[in-house]
DNA sequence: CGGCGCGCTGATTCTGGAATCAACATTCCA
DNA sequence: TGGAATGTTGATTCCAGAATCAGCGCGCCG
């Protein structure tokens, strides 16, 4: 249905870029088509014709289904981690980073949205054992962020009774739930603005969180009897 | 291969009864399987030898995959939603309400991993457009919890400038997160104390950040220039 | 106690879609 | 320009696994 685009940028190049550019348009429509109705909801076919092109040339490029996903994955994924990662080498603030982190993502969310609902959607998560899982690329990220997050505390730039690794579990839950709710249009993915203060409130809310966390009492002004009774019940 | 306790309950029990029964011990094998290997790559018949049980029966007692994977939502997720829904609809300060959401979810958590683990995998989030997704079910408990959250912004117990549906969906996702890294073996999922910890952490952060949350500039005492920069570049 | 109904069985049928492949098209180079 | 190499096609093959169904035997009722 769409990319005819390709056939005008056939003209003057060689082979192997216009290789590399099916290729390309195969992966774009695999995209495209895997966020509309999943990895499973969707047939090869449905790829093919997306990028128009023929059913088997899917399979000229990619060995199978699974490794078309595994490319789409690649694609994105990498590059965003590549991106988080870099946030997380500086050694700034951990606020700074925070903001870089939550900034990185709601940008590619800007630029991409598909593409990050295919993320957030299929690949993030992915039932467990199943052939889907990038062998805990998910895993690797948080990982990193509650490094960060230990290295801050022993620069005492966050409270030291913190579990890390729930710190970084929180941060990319609180960003992975925001974007999913434009993605789910319980917020107008079309504002612009919107995003802008989605970003800001997730990071602001989130480090106030962090910072402003206390071993003991939460700050509950009314702590009704009934709350209070059972916060402590099972510990 | 598991569930041959049934069998011993047939006893003294009227037909209706061991007929409901059946039911359940399917749906509980269903649960079990569907956590192990995803709704998508699991047969039924995994879900009958699971349940002790001939492959035809779950005919029997469900039309077809598709409606035995909508039951198992059923009996989970209502049955959470509606104690949400609980501690939302009391009129107690919103911090001891968020508590009580906190609770309510590691509870769940505690007493079902398996099943959460389908919910948050399977159910939750889903393919779009997927026959699957329960008609926003998702979505209707963050409705709920940012009308909640609107409220407590009428009685001035948090900021006015935060977007309601955002609170929630952040509320949402730091529980969804904070119980994924157990689901995915980041944190020990056998270590009691270690979920009423990050229960704790997870609820106290939460308000720390609603809190403490002001219209202007992020709290970071040393905001890199690099950050700061980027930090408005875009909106 | 005998026969009858209904929960239950699992071999069989049926279907959708992944993967193959042999034929056809295009590009490249001599 | 010819023909070798490589790209492209979609009808065909193949199979997993969903759904069916004809009959069996257990338990209940007369």
């Amino acid at each position: 249905m769409a990319e005819k685009a390709q056939a005008a940028a056939k003209k003057g190049a060689t082979r192997a870029e216009r290789e590399a550019d099916r290729r390309r348009v195969i992966l774009r429509a695999a995209v495209e088509v895997f966020s509309r109705k999943g990895f499973h909801g969707c047939r090869i076919q449905d790829v093919a014709k997306e990028a128009g092109v023929a059913y088997g040339l899917v399979y000229h490029y990619f060995k199978n289904k699974e490794e078309l996903l595994e490319s789409v994955f690649a694609s994105g994924w990498q590059n965003f981690l590549g991106r988080v990662q870099a946030e997380i080498a500086t050694d700034h603030h951990v606020a700074a980073r925070v903001e870089g982190i939550v900034h990185v993502a709601f940008e590619a969310y800007r630029r991409d949205p598909r593409g990050v609902k295919v993320l957030i959607l299929e690949v993030g998560r992915s039932p467990a054992g199943g052939a889907v899982n990038r062998g805990g690329a998910f895993s690797s990220v948080i990982i990193a962020a509650a490094q960060m997050f230990m290295e801050a505390q022993r620069r005492g730039e966050i409270p030291a009774h913190l579990e890390p690794t729930l710190c970084a579990t929180m941060l990319f839950g609180s960003i992975e739930m925001g974007l999913t709710s434009f993605v789910m249009g319980l917020l107008d993915k079309r504002d612009d603005e919107a995003i802008d203060r989605a970003r800001d409130q997730v990071a602001e809310t989130f480090l106030h969180g962090l910072v402003g966390a206390r071993a003991q009492p939460a700050i509950a002004p009314v702590p009704s009897p009934a709350a209070r009774a059972r916060s402590r019940t099972s510990s």
